[in-house]
DNA sequence: GCGTCGTGAGTTTTT
DNA sequence: CTCACGACGC
């Protein structure tokens, strides 16, 4: 069966009221597999799951993301491919340091191509089933034979060190399930019935995961909508929702076209945005909520300006009559860096606001760098991470100290803490440098064994990055004491999610399991204390797929920026709009749709051009103005109270 | 040969 | 703003 249909029609419901229909039908929870497109999803959906049925079922029902559930499948199984089961997950900032590393080696530098774009070529066609010998086609460009050579090497190294990056996940499950048909048999008894939400932002590869475990029985519901397909970048493939028919046959399908979300005015906009694009299902899509506000386009002089006007719009909003709470509220945007100047503005008028998603935690330099450490101790043959850390903080151990490892590593072959660990090599060095390395080894050494015992290794963690000097070096790594102790905290979040991790699994818990977690997580699982609490929404359009918030505000919308400038060169405007349809949908009661005049970019003031999304809103439910006018001026009677209040706060004490 | 400081360049979207 | 890289002083 596939649900196809249009936003806020509640398809993500129709999910979970089947998965209670079943089990109430007298199927074992066990049998359920529902897959989902974040961890936050599967969290939420697992809760409501909980609140239909009870929580022994929920808690028996396998509820995921295709990588979490593909993690969890190579645990028991990837030996049968001859990979070790205690593999780690390569997080990008580890991939990019791979890539890097590899197109040194490789004499791949300075190709006008950075290490970013390198692995976007290498994952796009990975997802789409190519090995590095596939792309060594007789007419094959020279660039595509240097990009199968630095695959080749990468997947190599990658593996040598019992790591997988993240479409490895799915990858080699499929191929563990095409290379030992007993294997694929038995996941296929455990997972009779198939569910998976925001089907139109799946892959090549999970497409042939989902085709592959249904078997002919085909037992599988799949909801999604073509108009949200916002992943292509990352090989999603809307055909995939398109051919559902033809691929499962027999299938029904199901559309909903009541919203239950926004007002009347919200979704004709979006409506008619989404109505440009060619080759789409087309829905007629209607709500009973009434017409509501009309859509504010405000254009704003500066980006400060917009980032301000937000703020204090949300101020406004938020003492009206309304009665709204901070999480009425979400600001989204095309790009992350556009959250710095929001969350400034809102630091500024003391309003809180929480980001959703994103992987810049983790992508930090010293959360990689404590993330390395850990990885050193736990995998001595993980000869990247090793190198990673060796000098930091600084032990003598610079560009020379590294050639001479290099040198005695291809005589010997041995990974590196190995070759670090030979007196050959260790005389080659100064004999402050040479102490300074054993003293590193025998700390890393300390740890491997106290992560193999059953403690607790949140302790260990600290331990290590304590022993190692790497705390204690951070005023020496970084300029300012500030910058330090900002990044001394981010370490303490790093320790205090394995903490957390420990906590939540209990005893039995162990590091691997909490790095794998921390892999998969986005940032909001890995800070404590993101999560909770009323504050305003701060988000990526991406990341606000599948979430609805009474008032949105979208930042940004300039030719460039929304849509992105690489998007408009390439002519890939349908996704753009579609993003911009999502963003637009998300919107229960109001939107506000921001731009600049003019904005900083690098270093430039450049001067902004309102986005041809704007242009696309019927203009008869839409108001233009200025971020004035969109303020409403206090009432007098508002205003006299205020001033009163003040007064009374200023007054001088009447008690003695 | 090592470490630090200054300069300049580059910034979509994420599991 | 943050990172990578190169120049320069130790
Ligand atoms: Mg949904």
């Amino acid at each position: 069966m596939l649900v196809l249909a249009g936003a806020g029609t509640g398809k993500t419901r129709v999910i979970t009221v089947r998965i209670a229909h079943l089990v109430r039908s007298g199927v074992r929870p066990e049998h359920i597999l529902a897959v989902t497109f974040t961890n936050k999803a599967a969290r939420e959906m697992r809760d409501r799951v909980r609140e239909l049925l009870d929580a022994d079922a929920a808690g028996r029902i396998t509820i995921g993301t295709f990588h979490a559930v593909c993690a969890r499948v190579l645990r028991r199984h990837i030996d049968y491919l001859g990979l070790s089961t205690r593999f780690g997950i390569a997080a990008q900032g580890y991939q990019v340091g791979l890539i890097q590393a590899l197109a040194g080696e490789l004499g791949l530098r300075d190709m006008g191509r950075t290490p970013k774009d390198w692995l976007r070529e290498i994952s796009a066609r990975k997802n789409a089933l190519l090995q590095p010998d596939d792309l060594r086609t007789a007419d094959a460009s020279p660039e595509e034979l240097r990009l199968a050579d630095l695959y080749e090497s990468y997947e190599k190294r990658l593996h040598g060190m019992d790591l997988l990056d993240f479409d490895d996940l799915l990858v080699l499950v499929l191929r563990l399930w095409q290379e030992h048909p007993r294997l694929l048999n038995a996941y296929r008894q455990q997972y009779r019935f198939l569910l998976v939400d925001e089907y139109q932002d799946t892959n090549a590869v999970q497409f042939k995961l989902l085709a592959a475990l249904a078997g002919d029985r085909a037992n599988i519901c799949a909801v999604g909508d073509d108009d949200q397909s916002i992943y292509g970048w990352r090989g999603a493939d809307v055909g995939n929702i398109l051919r559902f028919e033809e691929s499962f046959p027999g299938a029904r399908v199901i559309r909903l076209e009541q919203n239950y979300r926004s007002t009347t005015t919200i979704l004709q906009a979006a409506n008619q945005v989404i109505a440009a694009n060619p080759r789409r299902h087309v829905k007629s899509l209607w709500s009973a909520r009434g017409e509501g506000e009309k859509v504010l386009v405000v254009q704003a002089e500066t980006e400060t300006a917009e980032a301000a006007f937000v703020a204090e719009s949300i101020l406004d909003r938020a003492g009206g009559a309304g009665g709204r709470v901070w999480t009425d509220f979400a600001v989204l945007f095309r790009s992350n860096h556009q959250s710095r100047l929001l969350e400034h503005a809102f630091r500024q008028q003391r309003i809180p606001y929480r980001m959703v998603g994103g992987q810049s935690f983790y992508q930090r330099r010293e959360v990689l760098d404590a993330v390395s450490y850990v990885f050193a101790a736990v995998n001595p043959a993980d000869d990247l991470s090793t190198l990673r850390i060796l000098n930091v903080p600084p032990r003598g151990l610079g560009d020379r100290a590294v050639e001479r490892l290099k040198y005695w590593q291809g005589v010997t072959g041995f990974p590196l803490q190995r070759v670090l660990a030979l007196a050959e090599y260790q005389a080659e060095l100064a004999p402050s440098a040479a102490t300074a390395l054993r003293e590193f080894l025998a700390v890393l050494d300390r740890a491997r064994r106290a992560f193999a015992g059953q403690g607790d290794f949140a302790r260990h963690i600290e331990a290590l990055l304590s022993e190692a000097g790497y705390l204690s070096g951070l005023v020496r790594i970084y300029r300012s004491r500030a910058d330090a102790l900002d990044r001394r905290e981010n370490i303490y979040e790093f320790i205090g999610a394995a903490a957390n991790h420990r906590e939540r699994r209990g005893p039995s818990a162990d590091i691997r399991g909490f790095l794998e977690e921390f892999a998969l997580m986005d940032d909001n699982d890995r800070i404590e204390g993101r999560k909770q609490g009323d504050a305003v929404i701060l988000s990526t359009v991406h990341a606000a797929k599948g979430l609805e918030f009474p008032v949105v505000y979208i930042t940004g919308l300039e030719q460039g920026l929304f849509p992105h400038r690489q998007a408009l060169e390439e002519h890939r405007l349908d996704e753009e709009r579609r993003l911009f349809y999502v963003a637009l949908t998300r919107a229960r009661d109001a939107l506000v749709l921001t731009w600049a005049r003019r904005r900083r970019v690098h270093r430039d003031l450049v001067r902004r051009r309102p986005s041809l999304f704007l242009d696309s809103l019927p203009a008869n439910l839409v108001e233009h103005c200025t971020p004035k006018e969109a303020i409403r001026p206090a009432p007098p009677e508002v205003a006299d109270e205020y001033v009163a209040r003040m007064r009374e706060m200023f007054a001088p004490s009447r008690d003695p």
